[in-house]
RNA sequence: GGGCGGUUAGCUCAGCGGUAGAGCACUACGUUGACAUCGUAGGGGUCACUGGUUCGAUCCCAGUACCGCCCACCA
């Protein structure tokens, strides 16, 4: 049956698909020999937020080339497949969705909304395999992973898949029970949009035009001081009484919350007042709030006014002044970044300042109950409030002043014919780019909070991460990440991991009453509760209990049934409580509210009927889920079972390379490389292998929750997955991103027709009538010899730049050989062999032939796995689909025949150089003529003797001719040793000959002129590498050989004209 | 403010001490029995700039300019 023209890739690409998973081609361990070295990547699990994007596209092309490389080539491989439950963007996506038709989350209870979000992941999970099937990623979905994998409500859950939820319950209470993770109040990046914490990393410091204001801070009681300004010679420029202090911020609403103005203590113009009290200058006036003015490092005397407000709880500046320095932190803001509006009226809050500010004793939670917020600005929003306060101190007279025509106002330069006006008095509010935080999600500005959350202990762990790639024990590529990576991990900081959302992995930490206050009062009124219930309310919440979540029976559901198994430490707690409470049941229950209702409706009972069973002790679990991140960080143990003992933690931990963006070297790489040592004590990988970012058009970053994102289907669509591939392989050079063009993928697809239609001529030609090609003997004709020797050749380069993960300089090899050299010439050459009419040559050509487009197939395989398996399937019975085929490992120097590589370059630029003349010379391409030698080296003439038939044929000869004396009608032709005539039909123009002979003439004169010179120079001789100077010779040689040709021609020409 | 990368043909990019490359685009010719998703031939580059090292620099070093990215607490 003869082939089609092209490859019909919409129909091929699912056919070959099932065919692969019908086979179980992807299997871990499939195709491996006995006693393989292991193979593994793990897929950087996908978000379950929607479809990839060409980042991923050209991410999985790139592991599925490794992949199915080290499959053929005999390893145990396995490329583990995933998702990641991406909780904040999921969750985003789904809340986003909700908001289409007027919903929100709150609308739901935890549960329901957990449900839809199930669908959500179930909807994309699908999404996402589908496309990569599409590309042709040979993941083994047998194994599927997902980061939340175990966790109720998984509608993709199958049996034996790996339960990430053990995993990482396992990893938390492991690492809270070694003190590394702790709970505290800190101040973090608050998303008031999602109303939770974010980590540094998920925050973006965008430059934004804002304001600074400059604020006077009246001195307590109308006291004034001397202010005096020196220059650098500490002579006097400005001197006055003032009776306040001056402040700069850019974020007036945060005065509210001051605890301090400080000064650095060097700076001679506040050392009067340091010490003394300042006034808020907003507020309600009679209930001013006064803060001390402190010195402090932190304030650099030579920026603005060189006073610093200290807002401990909103600035991270200030938070640590405060810590430092003792001074109070208040919370100014809600959950959604409005100001607050709870507690007691102002005037009474503002009050208790005044109270701590003269030494009562206050916990940290009764300031944080404080709200400074003046009733008329409470509720507002924070953007809102700013604009209020700067209008209420600016009305009350305490902005500072300057001239309207203040440079820094940043006001446009006014018109020079204009009429000037006189400058006038203006509040001093600068024009200033301001680097502002910004949610890397949510694109809101970002709220310093100082709430209660969860932290890693970061620097306790990053030891063994930090070594490992210092030491080349985990490589990353290219090295210039390294760098990066180091950097960020020397410089680590407290992770906090604690997210306020419901998407994720719930903490496994459950609270209860302080226990031992609560024993006190409970053995002090006789186990009888003689206070209202409520009195416990302001009872610290001591002790975080951590329930071992593997040990215990459904841990996890809300149901208020009893605990089995709860951690050691819990017990003995328990334990030590005066008797009959030291058996009291353990029952969960909703909340903190619920709990302190649920133990005074219990001791009422056990009072009243003095029963001791009827003794509850309540608990209730942290409603916060884990960072993303802290679950994907355990993506290389979790995938492959821990922590269950598995086959596979045996056979392909560590695994051998990481192919990811570089943008999650932070987020991912380095959690993956602290947290693996932190469990296991191992590198999770080899290699970790970083490629730039797939841009759009514009080289713009596509973002996932942005929009901007390409398809890759449709890529696929148009041109078929192995044009997408290949292009991308062939555009991953190190370290640099790519803008992908549609061009380039139809030129990649047009290689693809070309490969397609070589196997097409070798069927015509009848090279898979006979057996499967087998390798070659040593064949007769020269063209064979020499396919089959550059054939050897692509398959070290292939080798080698996949070994050194250039995947692009594998794919250029590849290109130009099946192109460049296949197509164009040996294809060719065979033409004249196929007609020869001598059995043997047809033979030893089609054996030749097959073999070489087998190597073809194989070799190409791993980029454009669709085509060539399809290919392979047609041109002859095979033992094994091509996916499972053996790579070969043949070398160079067995297969290389140096003259035959030798003496086909001759041919080819003999060809070349015929062609090239006659183009140029206007002889019509189907006009065969004869070739005159007008002399020629031994090694020439037996070159072209041994190829006469290809080259009359592609050069369109009619015969070759010896001759002394080139005839009038006759171009010359020269190659490196003979000298060639070509004889047209007419006279020959012999301008046109000899401006044509001279421009080549003068090419080779510039070239003889710099190879001289440099071989004139003794120096050069003399330092430069022998074969440098002996390859400089002989190109010197064989262009000055070529240039008397060409002088000879010239002279001749001279005699007829 | 620190760090990193880029600047090579019209476009997108390789090369990185010893004759400047690829793909696309462009020009001319061509339905040659694999392929017009093609063939043949061709045009096109003082390798950003300035110094230095070297026998020799697009390549190494130093600096400059412009572009891009990452990190960072100047109120």
């Amino acid at each position: 049956m003869p082939m089609e023209k092209t490859f019909n890739a919409a129909e091929a690409e699912p056919r070959l698909t099932a065919a692969w998973e019908a086979a179980g081609a992807f299997k871990a361990g499939a195709n491996a020999k006995p006693g393989a070295e292991s193979f593994c990547i793990l897929i950087p699990p996908p978000n379950v937020t929607g479809a990839l994007h060409i980042g991923h596209a050209f991410n999985n092309t790139l592991q599925d080339i490794l992949t199915r490389w080290h499959r053929m080539r005999g390893y145990d491989t396995l490329w583990q497949p995933g998702t990641d439950h991406a909780g904040i963007a999921t969750q985003m996506v789904v809340e986003r969705e909700l908001a289409k038709t007027n919903r929100r989350r709150t609308d739901f209870t935890r549960d329901e909304f957990l449900e839809l979000v199930w669908q959500q992941k179930h909807a994309s999970r699908n999404n996402i395999r589908h496309q990569l099937e599409r590309l042709g990623a040979s993941c083994d979905w047998s194994r599927e992973a997902f980061t939340m994998g175990g966790a109720p409500g998984d509608p993709d859950a199958y049996e034996g898949a790996p339960s990430f939820h053990d995993a990482v319950i396992k990893v938390f209470v492991d690492l809270y029970n070694k003190g590394l993770i702790y709970r505290g109040k800190r101040l973090v990046n608050w998303d008031p949009m999602f109303e939770s914490a974010i980590s540094d990393l998920e925050v973006e410091n965008i430059e934004t035009p804002g304001h600074m204001w400059h604020f006077k801070y009246p001195l307590a009681g109308g006291a004034t001081y001397e202010y005096v300004e020196k220059d650098v010679d500490g002579k006097v420029i400005l001197q006055e009484t003032r009776d306040y202090i001056s402040i700069a911020t850019t974020r007036p609403e945060t005065m509210l919350g001051d605890g301090a103005v400080a000064v650095h203590p060097s700076d001679e113009r506040y050392a009067p007042i340091v010490g003394k009290l300042c006034e808020i200058p907003v507020g309600p006036k009679d209930e001013r709030r006064l803060i001390p003015i402190i010195t402090d490092e932190y304030p650099d005397p030579e920026f603005g006014s060189g006073a610093v407000k200290i807002t401990g709880a909103h600035d991270f500046n200030d938070y640590q002044v405060a810590k430092r320095g003792g001074i109070p932190m208040y919370r100014l803001m809600d959950t959604k970044g409005a100001m607050r509006a709870d507690g007691a009226p102002y005037a009474e809050e503002a009050a208790k300042t005044q109270a701590l500010r003269e030494g009562a004793e206050m916990s940290e939670a009764e300031i944080d109950a404080i709200n400074l917020v003046p009733d008329v600005y409470r509720g507002l929003d924070r953007f809102e409030a700013r604009t209020r306060v700067v209008a209420d101190i600016t009305a009350e007279g305490l902005a500072v002043m300057t001239s309207s025509d203040d440079p820094r106002l940043g006001k446009p330069k006014k018109q020079k014919a204009e009429e000037e006006d006189a400058p006038t008095e203006v509040p001093l509010v600068e024009a200033k780019l301001i680097m502002q935080p910004y949610g890397d999600r949510s694109k809101v500005v970002i709220e310093p909070m100082l709430t209660d959350q969860w932290f890693v202990e970061a620097e306790q762990i990053v030891g063994p991460a930090i070594e490992a790639v210092r030491s080349g024990e985990t490589e990353i590529l290219p090295e210039q990440n390294k760098k990066v990576y180091l950097h960020w991990l020397e410089n680590i900081e407290p992770w906090c991991i604690s997210r306020q959302l419901w998407w994720g992995h719930r903490i496994p930490v459950w609270y209860g009453l302080n226990m031992a206050m609560m024993g006190d009062k409970l053995s002090a009124a006789g186990l009888t509760p003689e206070s209202p219930p409520e009195d416990w309310d302001g009872i610290d919440i001591g002790a975080e209990l951590a329930f071992d979540g593997l040990v215990q029976a459904g841990e996890h559901s809300h149901c208020a049934a009893e605990f089995g198994g709860v951690s050691e430490k819990f017990l003995d707690d328990l334990a030590a409580l005066p008797a009959p409470l030291n058996h009291a049941r353990i029952v969960e229950v909703e909340d903190k509210e619920a709990a302190i209702h649920t133990l005074a409706e219990a001791l009422a009972a056990y009072a009243a009927e003095d029963d001791p069973t009827k003794l509850i002790y309540p608990v209730w679990r942290d409603p916060d889920v884990l960072d993303t991140w802290f679950s994907s960080g355990l993506w290389p143990i979790g995938t492959l079972g821990w922590p269950e003992e598995t086959e596979e933690m045996k056979r392909y931990f560590p695994t051998s390379v990481l192919i990811t963006g570089f943008d999650i070297i932070f987020f991912w790489v380095a959690r993956m490389m602290m947290m693996q040592y932190a469990v296991v004590g191992q590198k999770p990988f080899d290699t970790v292998y970083v490629h730039a970012l797939v841009r759009d058009e514009k080289g713009k970053k596509m973002s996932k929750s942005l929009g901007n994102v390409l398809d890759p289907l449709d890529l696929i669509n148009d041109y078929g997955a192995d044009a997408v591939r290949f292009t991308l392989a062939s555009m991953a050079a190190m370290g640099r991103d790519l803008k992908l063009s549609k061009d380039r993928i139809a030129g990649y697809r047009n290689f693809g027709t070309k490969l397609w239609n070589a196997i097409r001529f070798a069927e015509m030609n009848g090279v898979y009538e006979a057996a499967t090609p087998t390798a070659p003997t040593t064949p007769s004709q020269t063209a064979n010899r020499w396919i089959i020797g550059e054939t050897a050749s692509v398959r070290e380069e292939v080798d080698a730049a996949l070994d050194a993960y250039r995947f692009d300089d594998a794919a250029k090899a590849l290109y130009g050989f099946v192109w460049g050299k296949v197509c164009d010439w040996y294809l060719e050459f065979s033409k004249p062999l196929f007609d020869s009419k001598d059995a043997e040559i047809i033979a030893e050509t089609r054996q030749t032939m097959g073999w070489v487009l087998d190597q073809c197939l194989v070799l190409l395989h791993p980029f454009m796995p669709f085509i060539t398996e399809e290919l392979w399937a047609a041109t002859g019975d095979r033992a094994k689909l091509l996916v499972h085929a053996d790579w070969p490992m043949f070398q160079s120097s067995q297969l290389v025949d140096d003259n035959a590589d030798h003496e086909m370059n001759w041919v080819i630029g003999l060809i070349e150089e015929i062609r090239s003349v006659r183009a140029q010379m206007g002889v019509p391409v189907g006009t065969y003529l004869p070739l005159l030698q007008l002399d020629c080296s031994a090694d020439g003439q037996a070159a072209y003797a041994n190829s006469a038939a290809l080259i009359n044929r592609l050069a369109r000869i009619e015969k070759i001719e010896e001759t002394d004396a080139l005839p009038k009608g006759a171009v010359t032709v020269t190659v490196e040793g003979a000298t060639f005539g070509l004889p047209l039909a007419d006279a020959i123009d012999v301008a046109a000959e000899t401006a044509r002979l001279e421009k080549t003439l003068g090419k080779l004169g510039k070239d003889i002129g710099g190879l001289s010179g440099r071989l004139n120079n003794p120096k050069f001789v003399q330092s430069a590498p022998e074969d440098v100077v002996d390859e400089t010779r002989d190109l010197l040689s064989s262009k000055e050989d070529e240039a008397n040709r060409i002088k000879s021609a010239l002279a001749r020409l001279a005699e007829m004209a």
